[in-house]
DNA sequence: TTAGGGTTAG
């Protein structure tokens, strides 16, 4: 899978992991073979080896440079684990789906299982504290509280207590106030030392994370605060809002103050990189540290390690980690199976996660909530709605109760799909078992809504959640003025953005990224390219989701020309770097609702704005290029899809042929399908697709529909067809066809048409064996590939008109628009007429005969769409 | 010091 040409421009390796084959090195001295002794139990060491030793040769090296094998024989480093993935291809064309860490975190889960030795006045103390507690964010009735207090509390333990339980009622400012009393009345420094991290701990639990490292700062200037304690609470503090970077500032630091870091403060630091989506290696550098230090990793660590790899995506270095775990006699608990079955769900490995998961009694662990959180949200994932909805009732069966997650996670399939009824009745299940509904309740409904066009009701909702005083937050915002934005409503998106800054609500990328894709959608790229713009200069670094969306809204339809300054804007190299001061004058937010809302109360031509020429794109892939932001297989698909809304040929295969410098594999196998190069480029299409496999549905099935759109459009239908089964055969879109059958839903018009050319040769060959057909045949189309817009018959009309031009007896269902019936006996009939079979057998306009001529088809040939 | 939910690209 060498590249045959080299990657342009670039003093950067970023592209060229694409293709670098895996050195399969085989050391018979590889220090796997030599592990003697283990620490935890001396039986361990006469186990057989896991069975990735057993089964695959002794891994290559990986990235990570260390010594610490030679300084800690029993624990060796993990870049002796197997490579993360057998892919040829990068990691990133894969790519993790989510881009936003933090907010995926949720603070104020309790601490729970500490042996605390508070006396029973400090519960007292607590439970007058919680009671007398007012709405308007006042605390100053503990401060009378503890003076009265004060004789019969005794000590550290009481107010430590204090402060957890304080914490985990989400009453930071009466904590912080109770932190302040305790700390004066302490002389120990160690005592006071002992209240800081709890403190500091408390406050990065909340996610206030800000004021953690005010109590931090003055502990240290005050004398109690240079402990491992604080320190280790201030990496974690840190780790819980996802801001590795600055664990790693406080972790540095705390080396130079000669401070030793020990278990808690790496695991601390590991559980940075995972939260902070830091990557493998990193985590993989802290750990080799962490041995040469003479640290010996626990199940916390592993479990750690385990999370990281299931926030990035790497789901064969997550199965190596948990071998790792029982080899060295780490047990695994609640945490390690649920955080694998996450690493599983994530990497589209349902198969194995239902197979992790019904192993877990036989080990004693047994299934909780959180469990099938994972696991129904998998499902959902994976577009197995239905095993994703029976996982409910197998749970309640179990006799789990839903909680909080569960319940919304319910809601949100439910709202995703526009079953709204069901979605409701949720909610009222929910609140029946005194569960009241939240932001992330909401924020899914109002998504749901959104996205039928359902206004008013998202109105409604928005105004019944501040009646219910509940504060919307970021993502509630940039759902709404992406809905409002996506329906041409500006006027309304305008005022929800105002609202936003009035708040103090900061944007962040996906924020603008949601924005910028909203307004992609309407054409307006000129806006857009604004956006970009004013996003880098406040210091947002747009990702590979911000430029997916503006590749997307190229070639919508291939007239007119980049308007000047566009393209220009958005390949400019380099970005400012004075970052602007925020103001209203300077919000191109507030101009461009400002201006839309103007044209379209003037019923404006703002139709004009849509159209570009995909060539831009390549200037666009370069300025990712340049920006070190690694495209990915929805940017493959977005490019193809852009092709197939291009009448130009030329302008597509030379596109793709520019883009085989980026990434031969790739754009490779497109642009040799697309010349018609199939016999040099199937085997590399083959391995392509066998990695399209390892990701989810929605992202193998986009892949296919992309691809095949792209052939059918420039005539390559033969190969769209292949394409199509290839697609097939790897069970991209469930149940595709039987004998009665053909399920053309989840498909875009190009894959569905080549499809049911290849089910009707099918179907022909039953014929022609002698076999009798079904007494009713079916073609499904459903909604077509966006089915779930209500309405859009796009993929119908296409069927239709295929089916039409081909002669075939098929007609639309009475029943169901959606659906087209023949019988058995008439399809037969047609199948055995003489020109029947010359129809149904595509053909490719271009043929590639090893030199450069190309081979054009007689048009005589030429089957109607 | 460890696990699950909301958002973006198709």
């Amino acid at each position: 899978m060498a590249s045959s040409t080299p990657p342009p421009l670039t003093t950067t390796k970023s592209y060229q992991n694409h293709h670098l084959p895996h050195h399969h090195h085989n050391h018979q001295t590889h220090p796997h073979n030599h592990r003697q002794s283990v620490h935890h139990h001396q039986w361990t060491s006469l186990k057989k080896p896991p069975p990735r030793h057993a089964a695959k040769p002794p891994p290559g090296p990986t990235t990570t440079t260390t010594t610490s094998t030679s300084t800690n024989p029993n624990f060796p480093s993990l870049s002796s684990l197997p490579p993360s993935t057998k892919s040829d291809l990068s990691a990133d064309f894969s790519g993790r789906r989510s881009t936003r860490f933090v907010s995926k975190l949720h603070f104020g889960r309790p601490k729970t299982g500490f042996a605390s030795r508070h006396t029973s006045s400090a519960e007292e103390a607590l439970h007058l504290a919680i009671r007398h507690r007012s709405d308007d964010n006042n605390s100053s009735h503990i401060d009378s509280l503890l003076l009265n207090f004060q004789h019969k509390l005794s000590g550290t333990d009481d107010y430590t207590f204090l402060l957890r339980e304080l914490g985990n009622r989400g009453e930071y400012s009466m904590a912080m106030r109770c932190f302040d009393f305790a700390v004066r009345r302490e002389r120990r420094r160690n005592e006071q030392g002992k209240l800081a991290s709890t403190m500091i701990s408390v406050l990065g639990r909340l996610g206030k994370v800000d004021l953690a490292r005010k109590v931090f700062d003055t502990a240290v200037v005050e004398g109690y605060g240079n402990t491992v304690y604080a320190y280790s609470a201030l990496i974690s503090a840190y780790a819980k809002s996802g801001c590795c970077d600055e664990s790693i500032k406080v972790f540095e630091t705390m080396k130079s103050c000669n401070l030793k870091p020990n278990l808690v403060t790496y695991n601390a630091l590991i559980d940075a990189c995972g939260k902070g989506g830091a990557g493998f290696d990193l985590a993989s550098e802290i750990f080799d540290e962490m041995l040469g230090n003479g640290v010996q990793p626990d199940r916390i660590t592993f479990n750690s390690l385990l999370a990281v790899c299931s926030g990035v995506g790497l789901w064969e270095t997550a199965r190596n980690l948990f071998s790792e775990m029982v080899y060295r006699g780490i047990e695994q608990d609640i945490y390690t199976y649920n955080t694998l079955l996450d690493a599983a769900c994530s990497g589209g490995q349902m198969d194995v996660a239902f197979e992790i998961m019904s192993e877990m009694p036989t080990k004693h662990i047994l299934p909780n909530e959180v469990t099938y959180s994972i696991m129904i949200r998998g499902c959902a994932k994976a577009g197995r709605l239905d095993k994703a909805l029976s996982l409910f009732n197998e749970m309640k069966f179990a006799g789990i109760n839903l909680d909080r997650v569960s319940y919304n996670t319910l809601l949100a399939i439910y709202a995703s799909l526009g079953r709204f009824e069901e979605a409701l009745s949720v909610g009222n299940e929910m609140e029946s078992m005194g569960i009241k509904k939240d932001v992330v309740t909401y924020n899914a409904l109002l998504d749901g809504y959104g996205k039928q066009g359902k206004y008013d009701k998202v109105k409604e909702l928005f105004s019944e959640m501040k009646g219910e005083r509940l504060s919307p937050n970021l993502l509630t915002y940039s759902t709404l003025i992406s809905v409002y934005s996506k329906g041409g409503l500006y006027k309304d998106a305008m005022e929800v953005y105002n609202e936003f800054k009035q708040k103090g609500l900061k944007a962040d990328v996906v924020f603008y990224s949601k924005l910028i894709d909203a307004l992609c959608k309407k054409g307006l790229v000129e806006s857009s390219a604004l956006l970009l713009d004013e996003m880098t200069e406040k210091g947002i670094q747009p990702n590979v989701v911000t430029y997916n969306s503006i590749i997307n809204a190229f070639g919508q339809s291939a007239t007119v020309e980049c308007p000047d300054g566009i393209i220009e804007s958005l390949v400019q190299s380099s970005p400012s770097v004075f970052f602007r001061e925020e103001n209203d004058e300077d919000d191109s937010i507030i101009k461009i609702f400002d201006e839309l809302a103007a044209e379209n109360s003037c019923h404006s031509k703002q139709d004009n704005r849509i159209g570009q020429e995909i060539s831009c794109i390549l200037g666009v892939f370069q300025k990712m290029h340049n920006l070190r932001i690694k495209p990915n297989v929805v940017t493959f698909s977005a490019i193809l899809n852009a092709c197939s809304r291009c009448n130009s040929f030329e302008e597509a295969s030379m596109l793709l042929e520019e883009l085989r410098l980026f990434d031969n594999q790739v754009y490779g196998v497109a642009h040799g399908l697309l010349m018609g190069q199939r016999e040099n480029v199937w085997m590399q299409a083959l391995s392509l697709f066998d990695e399209v496999k390892q990701m989810d549905s929605s992202t193998a099935s986009a892949f296919y529909n992309a691809l095949t759109d792209m052939l059918w459009h420039f005539g390559q239908r033969q190969g769209a067809q292949l394409v199509v089964l290839e697609g097939k055969q790897r069970h991209v879109w469930e149940n595709t066809w039987s004998d009665s059958c053909l399920d053309l839903h989840l498909m875009s018009s190009g894959a569905a048409r080549a499809m049911v050319h290849a089910w009707l040769l099918n179907i022909r060959s039953v014929v022609f064996e002698g076999q009798e057909l079904p007494k009713l045949l079916s073609i499904l189309t459903g909604w077509g590939k966006h089915s779930k817009v209500v309405g859009d018959g796009t993929l119908k009309r296409a069927i239709e008109t295929l089916l039409v031009g081909m002669g075939a007896p098929f007609r639309v269902a009475q029943c169901n628009i959606g659906r087209f019936t023949s019988t058995g006996a008439l399809v037969t009939a047609w199948l055995r007429e003489l020109g029947t079979l010359k129809v149904l057998i595509l053909h490719d306009d271009r043929k590639y005969t090893g030199t450069a001529t190309l081979e054009l088809r007689p048009p005589f040939q030429t089957i109607p769409l």
